[in-house]
DNA sequence: GAAATATCGGACCTATTCAGTCCGACTTCC
DNA sequence: GGAAGTCGGACTGAATAGGTCCGATATTTC
């Protein structure tokens, strides 16, 4: 379906919101303000400091921080914290490989594709977002 | 989930063929050279019929072949056949439009990235996958 | 120390989509 | 007339996405 999930759109919502503010924003604060669902936004969040693009603070005036530069932060880097499967087709994400892989003959084309696709993901920031 | 259907994964490899064999093709021939799914391949020819991809020829002796040079058949061509909802987001499709399409600021960033992949999958055709 | 405000983390539910199947109708060649 | 094909719709089962609930833990404030 080529579309993005929403948990990357709430993601990137969230992060350009930290980018803006600069400070600590809480998850309540954030979904309020863009009408996100509070649990699922916090449980995005957590996904986001699990990998390290954001920092947490816990307890009353806490909340989530940027770690990094708004620009360091490419889509791809998001998306890869936020979905398991990326990868256009089963045998892009080239470790597993596909059953069909003998006789199918646009594996190749396919992999060039999804390098195309990579390349532009990673060229889009935070700070563009912004 | 940024991942293209089977419909499309199947639907490339039979132009693949068709490309490639030149003359008309059975449904049969190509799901048993593939394995893949009879009905499911029938149905997604059936729908490259009727989007002008490919011709067809019934009853004995019938079956499939392009009506277009493969050079002239792109990626986006064949994903618009086969899928409905084509767009990385729901505010992609700019008819549409997003309810939250006030208060959310990635909406513009957003409209370029899909602007960039669909080049991407334009740029790529059924002669490139032989 | 208690209460308020946060994140943490897992289980859970529901709707939608995807992949695949089944079957009856129609068309054409031999 | 029968075999070999496409046509088209209904249907099922499994996977995924989106969203919810709730109890636990940490930290600040009073
Ligand atoms: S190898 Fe071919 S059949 Fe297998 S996932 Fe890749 S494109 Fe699809
Ligand atoms: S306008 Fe914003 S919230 Fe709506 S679909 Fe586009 S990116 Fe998502």
């Amino acid at each position: 379906m080529l579309r993005l999930s929403k948990r990357v759109e709430y993601g990137l919502m969230a992060l350009q919101h930290l980018a803006k503010r600069g400070g600590v924003s809480t998850v309540r604060e954030i979904s309020e303000e863009y009408h996100i669902s509070y649990d699922l936004l916090a449980k995005i969040l957590q996904d986001l400091k699990r990998d390290g693009l954001i920092d947490s603070y816990q307890g009353v005036r806490g909340g989530y921080a940027l770690m990094l530069t708004p620009q360091s932060i490419s889509l791809t880097r998001v998306v890869g914290a936020l979905e398991e499967d990326t990868g256009i087709m089963d045998c892009a994400t080239s470790a597993a490989g596909c059953s069909r892989s003998g006789t199918c003959s646009i594996e190749a084309p396919m992999h060039k594709l999804q390098a195309t696709i990579d390349k532009a993901l990673s060229s889009v920031t935070v700070a563009q977002l912004m």
